[in-house]
DNA sequence: AATGCGGGGTT
DNA sequence: AACCCAGCATT
């Protein structure tokens, strides 16, 4: 860490980003008003790998519908589920419900306030247990998201991708060492509204920034070369085809397996790549005729390219081999109740064959 | 220590 | 098309 062992130097920091984040920083974000544990958490497991614009509608969603743990406790995992459609990366929705059950119990209904304790609940690492410690109790602690990561590595000049374990731990014990005893919120909020606002992956404004004295990657000319991207990664495309199989106004959905992707998620059912599509809808109860072709579409992940294949299919009589074990699947008349959490892609599979789903989170 | 996991916005 | 985002769990 160098200089950054020097208590002055970190003095001057502490004070120059508060002060700074009280002026210009976000202070009227849904869960800073009130910041309570328990609102921070959601907030924060929401907020993984996740806009904060993204994310504002969906918080303020199910705070409506689940206003303190308890009421999260006790809900049903398909109704959180729900909530979480369209967000991605649904074991967070499944460990926030499993966590908020042990707080129940183990902590009776309030988030504990040490490390610890936060990081030992399901879905609570290091950087959200520093949230949840800082931002929610107001007590000090440690924080490394994405921004507070950018933030650390250029005002230190940290070298590396902060992927590779030796990266992690120096921008970790900065984190730590400049962690204040007093106003830890309001520091650690200034951390992140900075790389949110001004220390931005390309084009910093470091003319704005209240650290650009102090700024490693600034003396360098060229701040934005912090941190050090990713090594390339090659992303192969994987086809998936989806089978719509529609009978009168219905339509046939299956849930997904609890662990993989849209894990206990509702979806199309698949069809394997060397089954026939009409052998696998038998498997599935019904007898079909193919009715149409439906657009292909890209969908990407992080180590991966799906491309989805919808099939239309018409249901025209009942299999002799109706449902397979260990499968739950249904029908749903999609213009008149409420389906089931969908995956984002699968919503827009539907609306391609004219079916009336809307984007983002659904009504409350 | 490295990899899998969604989805959207930006450039 | 590539990159990044208020990371965590699993191996």
């Amino acid at each position: 860490m160098g200089g950054w062992a020097s208590a002055e130097r970190r003095r001057a920091l502490r004070e120059q980003l508060v002060a700074w984040q009280r002026q210009h920083g976000r202070n009227d974000l849904p869960w800073q008003r009130p910041a309570t544990p328990y609102r921070v958490w959601i907030s924060e497991v929401m907020l993984q790998q996740t806009r904060v614009e993204t994310v504002v509608p969906y918080f303020e969603r199910f705070m409506g519908h689940y206003p303190q743990v308890a009421d999260l406790a006790r809900a049903e995992l398909d109704d959180v589920l729900g909530l979480w459609a369209g967000l991605g990366y649904y074991a967070r929705a499944r460990n926030l419900h499993a966590a908020a059950q042990r707080i129940q119990i183990e902590w009776g209904g309030e988030l504990p306030e040490e490390l610890e304790a936060l990081q030992a609940l399901p879905g609570i690492g290091p950087s959200t247990a520093g949230a949840i410690r800082s931002l929610g109790h107001g007590l000090p602690a440690p924080i490394l998201d994405g921004n507070v990561k950018r933030v650390l590595a250029r005002i230190a000049g940290i070298e590396g991708w902060p992927g590779r374990s030796p990266v992690a731990r120096e921008l970790w014990a900065l984190s730590a060492a400049l962690v204040p005893e007093e106003d830890c919120r309001r520091f650690n909020q200034g951390l992140m509204d900075l790389g949110a606002l001004v220390c931005t992956p390309r084009e910093p404004a470091c003319l704005l920034c209240p650290l650009a004295s102090i700024c490693t990657a600034r003396a360098t000319g060229t701040p934005e070369a912090y941190p050090t991207p990713r090594p390339a990664r090659q992303r192969p495309r994987r086809p998936v085809r989806l089978l719509l199989i529609e009978h009168a106004d219905t339509l046939l959905l299956e849930r997904r397996p609890a662990s993989g992707i849209w894990g206990g998620l509702w979806s199309l059912p698949e069809c394997p790549p060397e089954q026939d599509p009409l052998t696998r809808a038998q498997a599935l109860g019904a007898h079909c005729v193919p009715t149409g072709e439906l657009p292909q579409r890209h969908h990407a992940l992080t180590h991966f390219e799906l491309v989805l294949q919808p099939m239309r299919l018409q249901w025209s009589a009942a299999a002799t081999a109706v449902g397979e074990p260990g499968r739950q699947q249904d029908w749903f008349r999609p213009g008149q109740e409420a389906l089931p959490g969908l995956p984002a892609p699968i919503r827009r599979i539907l609306r391609d064959a004219g079916y009336p789903i809307e984007e983002g989170p659904r009504g409350p």
